[in-house]
DNA sequence: TTGTAGGCGTTATCAA
DNA sequence: TTGATAACGCCTACAA
């Protein structure tokens, strides 16, 4: 493998000469500079990775922190999050911790190692007490979940607004019996969409309403299985509030099967806009994040402290989501306004 | 930032002896190994990466090439590979090309420049002459996609025989006018899955069997089109061979919208066997890959030629697909065997 | 405008 | 069993 010596030797210059050229600097005549491109190509040179790393102490590249990429939110918040940083000539490694702490900590160990220059968490699961020592190492953003009282700027939506908006349509619908499904691990997120959830209930509720928590459901299987649990256990539920599309799908899928209708006999919510909650027969209302636009955002913080060191941001953007209404709530016939 | 010398004077020793420890190598007294561990932990002192990998010319980083991690096959491939790479101490990078050539080529730099130590590549758009140099800067394993007189190894599917058989399928259900719908950059693999098609369609066809070719249907918004597209010029047409499962949703979805009705007015076939073949309404006909064990397979022969270079491996393993029979093609009555 | 020389943090070689 | 020393390949004061 040719280094930067030998393409000094070849050209008969030194290799400062040659790195002024790798690096574009000035202060190079024309003619030594094409002596040195032609030495580099004649000896297929392309500068080392891992040296210009040492040296500079930048690795040009950042670390994403992410459940898991086969969850279509987190497909498309990391294919944007790379497009935008490849724009600023930076790379993007893809961590998935398998909502397991222990993994989330070795992936924040890339900071710690320098092998990354910043941590953009997506999700976050450890206590923020864990997580803080590695500011030292670099900046983190929090894009999608937060946490508060985190001094870090934190990317996110209101998912307690987007809860209660949700909620509030079940009962606009005529849902008197509604259930709550999520899943996963705890965090802020899930709770505060819980909270929007209580929120619009007591709001709107009368005491007649009732409430099933399910907090197992993560996929279209578990899905199948909140059906079956509601059909054999609270067949008085009229209503479901899911936090994704998969789980409403999943639960959709399995009452045709069983000849419920939806909505009628059971109004479903989703969750992300994906592209199933689209296909399905019936069409599943959801909510819908901003993802392009909060992998941009969260991708410019994190560049811009690695590029301007000091500066000072905002802690928190936060973004709005947008309720889609489609059939699998639709019990009323739309009024004129 | 803490280095070995430092933990080497806090401890009283070498820099050599610290490194001992850090590399778990022999010929180091319990009680200084404790010693420096103590110092250690003290200065929160971790191995800088980039010294390391300059120092041993190795990253134990695998690079994995693919379009694109939001579809889903590809997701569950490089989740698969991840598992399998952390299982040896290997990371993962993704790196998607968006079937752009330059992109290709530019993730294929990483081995050059010593960021990877091997890379695989689940999509090759460039030819193998363009690829094949950057087999002196490590070693290459084509995955899913093949291509022929390559002298890496290759692990993939039978796509001819998959698609043979999903022809055939559609044959054997009374399918008379089969549409060939695909989409995405030609390869090897593209024009295995059409020869399979073409096959079938001769091996079983009559003179009477038509052929409609679409190659640019690549999601379930192209699949929406397809369906107008057959509606409006090619009404005749009773079957259709898609290479996506996305692509049959979106025809499946917009035939219901127009009152056809599948598999009786429109027989389809998809492929990949993603959930959302499952839960359409009707589920989708679709030809299973065993993508976890390619996964496996792929990258264990890569790490087995990092580990132990020189060793020789098969050209091609080759596996197995299930084609998974589903509403969207019943059109016959099962028969009793 | 060009070159010299030192060091980024490790690990490998060799000597003690 | 331990340590001194020389790389790994690059960049950057500083000197010329």
């Amino acid at each position: 493998m040719a280094t930067i010596e030998d393409v000094a030797k070849l050209a008969g210059l030194s290799r400062t000469t040659v790195s002024r050229v790798i690096n574009d600097q000035p202060y190079v005549t024309e003619e030594k500079k094409q002596r040195i491109i032609q030495a580099m190509n004649d000896l297929g040179y392309v500068p080392n990775s891992s040296a210009r790393r040492l040296r500079s102490q930048r690795t040009e590249t950042i670390a994403v922190l992410l459940p898991r990429i086969t969850n279509p939110f987190f497909g498309n918040l990391i294919e944007s999050m790379e497009e935008k940083a490849s724009e600023w000539g930076y790379q993007v490694i893809v961590c998935q911790t398998h909502d397991s702490e222990k993994k989330e900590m070795d992936y924040l160990q890339l900071l710690k190692t320098k092998q990354v220059d910043g941590v953009i968490m997506a999700s976050i699961i450890n206590n923020w007490d864990d997580v803080e020592p590695y500011l030292e190492s670099g900046p983190i953003v929090v894009c999608n979940e937060y946490m508060e009282g985190t001094p870090v700027p934190t990317v996110h939506m209101d998912h307690k607004k987007a809860s209660y908006e949700a909620t509030l349509h079940l009962m606009e619908q005529g849902c008197n019996h509604i259930a709550y499904v999520s899943g996963g691990p705890n965090s802020h997120l899930t709770s505060q969409r819980r909270k929007g959830f209580e929120e619009a209930l007591k709001d709107k509720g009368t005491t007649k309403i009732e409430d099933l928590n399910i907090d197992w459901a993560l996929d279209v299987k578990d899905g199948q299985k909140v059906f079956h649990f509601i059909k054999e256990n609270h067949p008085y539920i009229d209503g479901v509030f899911t936090g994704s599309d998969e789980v409403a799908a999943g639960i959709i899928y399995e009452a045709s099967q069983n000849d419920w209708e939806i909505p009628h006999d059971l109004a479903v919510v989703g969750f992300d806009n994906q592209m199933i909650s689209l296909l399905m027969v019936p069409s599943v209302t959801t909510v819908e994040q901003p993802v392009k636009q909060m992998a941009n955002k969260a991708v410019e913080i994190l560049l811009q402290q690695l590029l301007h060191p000091g500066t000072h941001y905002p802690r928190e953007y936060v973004f709005d989501h947008e309720l889609l209404i489609r059939n699998s709530t639709k019990r009323r016939k739309l009024s004129v306004h």
